[in-house]
DNA sequence: TGCCAGGTGCTGG
DNA sequence: CCAGCACATGGC
């Protein structure tokens, strides 16, 4: 296949194809939520590496903390373009593919998605991206450009349910104390060695994660990276209504599912304004 | 003001 | 197994 970026050297990859990596639709896409925007681009933390994304003409720029963690994390691995063509039958998914095509999905640290998708249940994306922004700043370690890091598993042990509820976890803070200590016992290499079933049954086990959110975990989590789970949540949940049986059946049981899943949700939910 | 947000846990049938 | 309900909290 093509190859669309080169690591340049240890803290510096080129994007150089932009076709199948649109990092706007991607940061936007609901995968992640630590990231901010800058002049130039992104400013994005996963786990405990970051990245500055330079947008240049025809091109990307990512300086980071480690380049082969962020080749990996942004998937160049995989071929989105037939991942995108695999759709070009389906005429009901046309206009979600040619705005989405360029959505990357992640490949994002375990803890990290696991805590943010936690929070995010029954919460919209502006108020829980800044609880997590809070839950970093308090506990996370601090960067010399003043971002911080996401908070080490170690440390949000020692978090109390008060913690959790300060920095506005609400109701789920019972559940996130239960969580990490969960999370502390999970043997990630017997996870990743599980069907989708069986893996969606052991990450349902932690406290504050139901279908909905293990799908997420499944789907963007680095481990497991299940490219045919689909998360279904309110927003999905409208769009899949107004298809029919047969559509509905590509996005719930496609080899790539979730990737299409993620073109939907970003072209409804991000783009609905704006169209 | 009341409803909603990338739902989950709990309870009663 | 499943329907119905409570749940913190801020934005609109």
């Amino acid at each position: 296949m093509r190859e669309i970026a080169k690591i340049i050297n240890d803290k510096t990859i080129e994007v150089y194809d932009l076709q199948y990596f649109d990092i706007d639709a991607t940061m936007h896409s609901g995968q992640v939520f630590r990231y901010f925007e800058t002049s130039g681009g992104y400013f994005l933390i996963d786990g405990g590496e970051y990245a500055e994304i330079v947008k240049q003409d025809g091109k990307v720029l990512i300086n980071c903390s480690d380049a082969a963690y962020f080749y990996n994390y942004f998937d160049f691995q995989t071929n989105y373009q037939k991942i995108a063509e695999s759709f070009s039958r389906c005429g009901a998914f046309k206009k979600a593919v040619e705005v989405g095509s360029g959505i990357r999905i992640l490949r994002a640290d375990f803890y990290q998605t696991v805590i943010s998708f936690i929070i995010s249940a029954n919460n919209n994306i502006k108020r829980f991206t800044k609880t997590l922004n809070l839950l970093s700043s308090g506990f996370g370690e601090k960067l010399p450009n003043g971002n911080f890091l996401f908070p080490k598993l170690e440390r949000l042990l020692t978090l109390s349910e008060s913690d959790f509820k300060d920095i506005g976890c609400g109701y789920r803070s019972r559940y996130l104390v239960s969580a990490v200590k969960s999370l502390l016992e999970l043997d990630i290499n017997f996870l990743s060695s599980l069907p989708n079933e069986r893996l969606a049954k052991e990450l349902e086990k932690i406290s504050g994660v139901g279908p909905k959110v293990a799908a997420c975990i499944m789907l963007f989590a680095a481990p497991f990276h299940r490219l045919n789970v689909a998360p279904v949540d309110t927003w999905i949940k409208k769009a899949l209504e107004e298809l029919s049986e047969r559509e509905r059946a590509a996005v719930l049981s496609s080899e790539f599912g979730g990737v299409l899943q993620q073109y939907i949700f970003y072209y409804t939910q991000f783009l609905r304004d704006k169209l």
